[in-house]
DNA sequence: CATATGACGACAA
DNA sequence: ATTGTCGCCATAT
C-alpha cells in the first residue's frame, strides 16, 4: 500500500480521472488527485495538465480551483479559453468563478467502483 | 544537495 | 471579500 507510483503512471491516473468529470460539472485540482489516489495531490494534477500530450482529447477545461475559481490569470487566452468552454456546457460562469455548490462534481460510490481510476491499485 | 517554481489548498488576520 | 503565509508533491536548475 501506499506506495510511491512513477511519475508517467501518477500522471495516467490523474489524466483519467479527470476523463471522468461528466460534462456540465467541474472537479477541483484537489479532487482530481484525490480520486486518483493521490491525496494532497493538487499541485500533482496542474502539473500533469501542464504535460497533457498534444492533440488530447480531455475535458482540461473542467478542473478549477477548489475555490470555483479558474486557475489562470484573468483576462488571460487559456482563461477565456475556458470560460469559453464552460459556458458551453451550460455552466455558468461569473467573475472567472464557478458555484462550487452547483457545479461540483460528486461521483457517489457506484460511480467510483466502476473505474478502475479510483484509489485501488489493478 | 539546495533552491526556485507551479493551471493548488487551508486558514489566519 | 482580500491578502498573506505556510504546507504539499514533484519538476527544473
Amino acid at each position: 500500500m501506499t506506495e510511491k507510483l512513477p511519475t508517467q503512471k501518477r500522471n495516467e491516473r490523474i489524466w483519467q480521472t479527470i476523463g471522468d468529470i461528466p460534462q456540465g460539472k467541474v472537479a477541483s485540482y484537489g479532487q482530481v488527485a484525490a480520486i486518483a489516489g493521490i491525496p494532497r495531490g493538487a499541485r500533482q494534477t496542474a502539473y500533469a495538465l501542464r504535460v497533457l500530450p498534444r492533440g488530447h482529447a480531455l475535458p482540461w477545461y473542467r478542473v478549477i480551483t477548489s475555490s470555483g475559481r479558474i486557475a489562470f490569470k484573468p483576462g488571460s487566452r487559456p482563461f477565456r479559453e475556458q470560460v469559453k468552454r464552460l459556458k458551453m456546457e451550460g455552466i455558468t460562469v461569473k467573475g472567472g468563478r464557478v458555484d462550487m455548490r452547483i457545479f461540483r462534481w460528486q461521483p457517489d460510490l457506484d460511480e467510483l467502483l466502476w473505474k478502475p481510476s479510483a484509489t485501488w491499485d489493478g
